[in-house]
DNA sequence: GTCGACTCGGGTAATTCGGGTC
DNA sequence: AATGTCCGAATTACCCGAGTCG
């Protein structure tokens, strides 16, 4: 958020010369501040944005407080999806979040990396888990440890502008994981938006009230269990035809919308997976223009 | 202490060195003013005037109320919690993590801003929420800000040594407050331990596995809530003596710990107040030397 | 009054500036 | 059109002994 780096730095990192630097940042193509002196100073989330965009790869990403690029040249993802794994009931939360970064720089979009890294990592802990493999504190560790790495990303990514749509959301009452409405917000932010979560553990009457008293464009609900069938369909579409009132779109989404139960409710969107969410996210009317 | 803050404050603050900060005092670009020992102090205003200058994003107007006269120490941290409060109502978390990194800068010990900033600023929110001034999500969503604020002063901490000792603890099954256990960690990490957060809702078994897998020389549990006394005293009893065998201290803390399950409890150190807790991980025999 | 941490001033080395050229 | 290199001037970072703060 705050980490400003000088362009010599920055040079290093990407591996060009610092005039080429000067020029970008002259140019707009890197935002950049200047000191009281004249000097450039530019955020680390700008590189890491731009290091995305062109495809870069970092020549030094040690001077971003990056590690250097996966030594081997696997580009599949299932050796990363293990390296995590390890880390993550290791404890190990350098290791998780710079494997995580490192995606996240290879240009693979934040939904690939829900979907296709982090979604099956925590499924195979959870089957470990299952198993006995697995001990419950491992399990809670690695959700932590995704917590913090999820925020780690999020640092990465800039700063929502200031017309940017506002979007809610989060989980229900009783259902403790957190982690996947951290992921939409991300996958949201990303997109543009002004995302928030609102948590979880979140009654149905207090999101009605957080929709009133919110401008936000759209509103999401994971959903990973339903304890009251009917309670939940019928509160569901309470909030469903308020959000309709007041032309918020409502996105859906977790394992426990079964088809049946999604047959009958009503919303703007339902998210079998974050590429749905992300695909959603840029074609909302309210989207913020694509970058 | 008014709003009159230290160049070196200052500096670490905006990234850049002390002598660029005293050049720019020396030539008016920064507005300062001199002890009688001829030592600068600068205005918070004429910082966030300087931010907002140089073209930073992160100037906000709701901060010029800052520029009112107060004295005293009570008095400021009563400014700065009504403030906190404000923003994480209001779901602002860029005023949220500034008013506490602030602190953090301005030196004062993380057990004091867990103490006497974030525990009243929550205890405040906790009781607006009973009398209906304040809507559980406000509520949620002010513990989403703080975990992720803990996580930006967590980042802003120094690398715990690699010989630095490691400490584990959590919180409990049953027991959804998370942010105690973060504050826990955060001020073990401050005097150089490697604590690490298990999270939270653990049952007694997985710490008891846990405190066996792990090096760790400190074990803390933070204890807000007790479904059935007689079997959290047993259970606890169980890993008590579990880590008293392997030479593990173990820390407790919670509201839920009245004097008189105290009386029944075996541990080294309960802490009434993160201050206790900072003084003990400071005494501890395995504590690490005193940076 | 003692003490550790901080700051002062000032000097020096390293960066960065802008611009021009290859 | 874009990048890398070179330049003198300006800015910034680091260092140190003496003095100040709390």
């Amino acid at each position: 958020m705050q980490d400003l780096i000088s362009p010599k730095q920055v040079a290093q990192a990407i591996g060009v010369s610092e005039s080429s630097l000067k020029r970008w940042c002259d140019r707009g193509i890197l935002p950049s501040v200047k000191t009281a002196g004249g000097h450039r100073r530019i955020p680390v989330s700008a590189v890491l944005a731009y290091v995305r965009e062109t495809g870069q790869t970092l020549a030094e990403p040690e001077l971003l407080g990056l590690s250097r690029a996966t030594t081997g040249v696997t580009r599949s993802l299932e050796v990363k999806r293990e390296r995590l794994i390890e880390a993550l009931l290791a404890g190990d939360e350098t290791v998780a979040s710079q494997t995580v970064l490192n995606l996240y720089l290879a240009k693979y979009p934040l939904s690939t990396i829900c979907d296709d890294v982090l979604a099956p990592v925590f499924a195979e802990i959870g089957e470990r888990w299952g198993c006995g493999d697995v001990a419950v504190y491992q399990e809670r560790r690695a959700c932590e440890i995704c917590q913090r790495l999820l925020h780690e990303v999020r640092r990465a990514l800039p700063e929502p502008k200031v017309d940017a749509p506002f979007a809610i959301g989060g989980t229900l009452d009783g259902d403790p994981y957190t982690l996947a409405t951290a992921m939409v917000e991300l996958v949201l932010r990303d997109k543009g938006w002004r995302a928030c979560s609102l948590g979880n553990m979140l009654p149905f009457q207090t999101l009605r009230m957080a929709l009133c008293e919110s401008p936000a464009k759209l509103f999401w609900l994971s959903v990973t269990s339903i304890r009251d069938e009917e309670t939940f369909l019928s509160e569901f579409a309470r909030i469903s035809e308020m959000a309709e009132q007041r032309g918020v779109a409502v996105v859906v989404g977790g394992k426990a919308l079964t088809e049946s139960i999604r047959r009958r409710m009503r919303y703007s969107c339902y998210c079998d997976t974050f590429g749905h969410l992300e695909t959603f996210a840029k074609s909302h009317p309210s989207a913020p223009a694509a970058e």
